[in-house]
DNA sequence: AATGAATGAGCGTTCATTCAT
DNA sequence: GATGAATGAACGCTCATTCAT
């Protein structure tokens, strides 16, 4: 697909010192995507590396001359998709002058690549609660660079005036990748059918302006 | 969808049926809850029926004289499980005299009983994408209830005139509990260091307020 | 005659004793005639106790208290059923004047009593090659008193002409018995359609004259 | 029917297509007699996967690498055996000119290769009621090809006039693969103690003359 | 006597991983 | 590097048998 786009810096794990050029061997690409592709359709449990390795048209133990063992697949795939993604992200967000911008953008990327890569999304909430903890680890560090960016374009519409400036951070970018999550999960979990993307507009708007009803007099009770 | 509701009054399964008087045997419940902490400690797939079996105090074939399968398990764990949550959701809904206070109570409730209960919280993410497709079941059903009475809470609202009237329903929801669940997790990922509930008003705060500077507006309606 | 070689009058086994006066307690001939019901539908590995319990009315445990185990169901049914039919052949046997009638009644009140108790036929079978050593005996038993009674027609009809004298008896009966067992094989494959009892005819015709014909000079290659 | 058929010159199931010279792994082989050995001792039941693979001197996994399942192997080995066997039967019925000489000829030859290979012939009574439906439907196409090369001869000595024309002839292939069962059966039973193959010219004569006295007709027709 | 819940040894099968070629 | 046959630990599940009631 895009390897053009992808360099990887070090793929260190355990792999034979061959490629040290840095030169991914197209053999390796091709694992990773097969896995992707069998996690998504059968879970990451159900999927054995035998059928990895028949999807990528190589032997068994092939597999092993790439990965340490079958979770460094899904940890090697996400050290692989997770920069790509990051390096998008980033991009849309800088192309923006304001932090409503910024998050929209953020939202609407978001939306785009996960749509764009279905196997990757689905791959991704198997890893929700992960059994091995390396994997554990690595969906924290992408949820963290996730959260900072949001962290990063709060604090700017902050400054901006665009933003409330009494938000509780920790709490508000959890809300928002929440909610962000929580909207592709149920598109996966529809089999796929509808079209994600336009969901950005209304949820930004959401985030910004909430559901309370400012034209009136709130009435919020307190139980 | 709710023929399999996890509401079901008599967990017949196959179970013998002395527990003719509502009663459910307590060994049941030990298995139950031997179930639900290791599964919470280890996740579902790296537990054993042993290790259960263990836990609860009783011999590996005991399992199956009150579960079909392993799968089943996790299944009775939360058809026993929702019955109790969602008749507490219930009543503090039901508790509040107008909608954003019902939102509120709702989501309070939500926050103390996985506080409460963390296996029962962790487990319930282990369920995201689950293997077993009665699981997967069961879970949308879960979410469908919670969805539900979300729906008509802001239905509600919005006939109060306390909540917009442009709103986008099916997002909605979503975004709220998409918005909650997020909150869960990272509770449950930072090891439940700190305490849930009092999350409960500042996640209201930004469903209904948004993240947005009104006053800004109202003042000057800049930008 | 020699029935009471297994034809064990007394069922001692491991039974509890008060059935003493050999008044079998009709729940043990329940469980008999439970235990062969549900043998000869799904063969006795396929049968389980509580199957077999619970055909019969009783508790799993129950059937303990009759029979030593498993296999002892099986031992016990043929010494209760084959002294019934036995002493049925007998009298059939003993009912002909000359060997060839004996024969014949002998063969058609075979056909009988296993067409008659389908259940018992088909059990029967599945005790071709037990597994259990005490079944083993029994079957082999069986088969004695069976050939046994073909060898005192057939020296019978020896001494009284109508047999040939140069027969090797120890062949010839099982010759008989196999080509009967094999009648009524093919009949319970079948899935017992046709009757069977008609066979008995044709049957002695081919024992008593072959299938040669006598009508010409045998050609009677020796290869 | 013969879809399944005993004789699959390729036994492909789920092995690695290496065998392409049509050479039969020896391991494949291997297991094949280790299973027919462990089930002539103690009954297919009673046998395990892993004295199986004890006796092939492999692990137990090696065993799914060239069969299905435990069951598998049975059916294997018929496909196999029979394939063997049958090529023998049809030589030697072939090699007679006469239909007498052919049956003997056929008999003969049986008794010979059970005797030869006598866990063979103890496998195949374990075959009489078997609980696996495909063995049974081997079982069957087995006994159909036998009785339909019995068929075949008698229909031929009809036409040589050598056997009675007025012959029910479904009764008299079983009458015929009947008594020869029956006379290995006794055999097995017996610890194979003595030499089979000198029965088959008594039975041959048992079949073709049957046990009647014809001389008495011939001289007084008595009775 | 009768029950049936409880037991736990035992089995078939899977599959991640290794290693000789 | 690449292969894929071989491995064997591990697991879910069954069911004959026991025994407290």
């Amino acid at each position: 697909m895009n390897e053009h786009s992808f360099i990887r810096t070090k793929q260190v794990s355990r792999r034979s010192l061959i490629e040290t050029k840095g030169k991914t061997p197209e053999k390796y690409l091709r694992i990773l995507e097969a896995a992707v592709k069998v996690f998504a359709k059968q879970g990451f449990h159900q999927s054995t590396v035998s059928q990895i390795a028949k999807e990528a048209g190589v032997a068994d133990g092939t597999i092993y001359l790439y990965f340490k063992n079958k979770d460094d697949i899904l940890v090697q795939f996400f050290s692989y998709k997770a920069k790509q993604v990051f390096t998008r992200f980033r991009e849309d967000v800088d192309k923006a002058d304001n932090s409503i911008s910024k998050l929209r953008n953020l939202v609407r990327r978001h939306l785009e690549e996960f749509q764009r890569d279905k196997d990757m999304a689905a791959v991704y909430q198997t890893m929700v609660y992960p059994d091995c903890p390396l994997v554990k680890e690595q969906r924290k560090a992408m949820s963290k660079m996730y959260l900072d960016i949001i962290s990063e374009i709060i604090e700017k519409g902050q400054e901006e005036g665009t933003l409330r400036k009494d938000l509780y951070l920790g709490l508000v970018k959890r809300f928002i990748l929440g909610a962000v999550d929580s909207v592709i999960n149920t598109w996966l979990n529809s089999g796929r059918k509808y079209d994600l993307v336009p969901m950005a507009d209304p949820l930004i708007d959401l985030f910004i302006r909430g559901i309370g009803n400012t034209e009136e007099k709130q009435v919020a009770g307190s139980r």
